[in-house]
DNA sequence: CGACATTTTGACCAATCGGTCAAAGCGGAG
DNA sequence: CTCCGCTTTGACCGATTGGTCAAAATGTCG
């Protein structure tokens, strides 16, 4: 029986919300050709011909994953407020993307796999969908440093920094881990006290 | 013949010395297996099988890019001078690191890779080489601190912190090409001058 | 139950991949 | 030139991979 308003069953809920959960795992810990569609089948407790019952291909499992964890990932940029107050809202949104590498570290390194091998399909969106939206928010930026509310910098590398400070901890998770020792059973909390103090530093009049 | 003392002939030398560069190419843009060995030496202008009598397997062109390439890639860390500026030495370090990305960023790029999944070979050389070093540069950046020579912050960080601000002009450029625009030919003076401010601001006392 | 659509599966295929091997090509020392 | 060791190659192999297909199993609704 098919639901009138998605076009999907129960069933096919179920199944394509384990594939997709299956492959977010796959994918973000052995990248696009690292991935098997065996291995993503029998993390998601299907048979591969099962799998391929649901997407056409490998390829349309990552272009759907892809798709549908680009809002996410971006959402907190497009949740600081033009109207709060200048350096809590930035702050602010270093910390939501902190907790997001603490807490989606595998959406992190998906899209870290992506970009880092080219983003051959991910490339246009980032021209199309997140340049205007840096540009917006660079923008207002600007016009809270040219107000004196916050120091002066250059806004696109400002946010540049806060993407490459964050999603570090969660794209280099084993190399932070490994310096930091086996005494250190959760690198976060330090980060968002440095982190914090950093862009406070940066951005304080 | 044979060249007593490195045990390699003058083709030898040659030949390993293209492989080498193919691999890095290869390997960096496509991760370890993205990568194929027809791929490699096609690049490098040999055979598969010409390839396979310099290298006993793709694994092992990994394995001694790897090897070779870690302290180069180290080197600007090691090179901090405690008794320099402690502020000067800092910002010198940002500024070779960022000079890196720039002229290394394949190098960087392999690295990226490797650690993003999983560091399986390089993990061990992490926590045996690469923490020890950490662990003497932090506490001689404490020393500075202690001193009142630079205002306090997490050490461990903040070397984390120079490494991902730097690492990611070369790791997610076309990330940040995309964002820029067009426009923007050259990402590298704009980036050393918002770093620079960045550190300044954040260790000056 | 009975009939129809949906879901699942085992068998299979062509392409690609890492790696082997025997034989051919080549270069330099005597 | 001749010989011998180093280098190069084409043909080949087994394993893995993405994907197909027809048939069987299962679910759903009257």
């Amino acid at each position: 029986m098919k639901d009138g308003a998605t076009g999907q069953t129960r069933i096919q809920r179920t199944k394509i919300a384990a594939i997709t959960d299956a492959a977010l795992e796959v994918f973000s810990t052995n990248g696009f050709k690292g991935a098997t569609v065996d291995q993503i089948a029998k993390a998601a407790g299907l048979s591969k011909p099962n799998l391929l019952y649901y997407f056409p291909s490998k390829e349309a499992i990552h272009s759907h994953l892809l798709d549908t964890l680009m809002d996410t990932w971006v959402a907190p940029l497009r949740e600081i407020d033009p109207d709060g107050e200048p350096l809590d809202e930035l702050l602010t949104y270093v910390r939501r993307k902190l907790a997001m590498s603490r807490d989606m570290p595998r959406e992190s390194r998906l899209f870290a796999n992506e970009i880092l091998q080219g983003a051959d399909y991910i490339g246009p969106a980032l021209s199309n969908d997140l340049r205007p939206l840096v540009d917006e928010k660079a923008a207002m930026i600007a016009r809270w440093m040219e107000d004196g509310m916050l120091q002066p910098s250059d806004p696109r590398h400002l946010i540049f920094s806060i993407w490459s400070l964050t999603q570090h901890y969660a794209d280099f998770d084993v190399q932070v881990r490994r310096v930091l020792g086996p005494g250190v059973k959760d690198p976060f909390p330090d980060a968002e006290t440095y982190l914090i103090t950093l862009f406070t530093r940066m951005l304080r009049v």
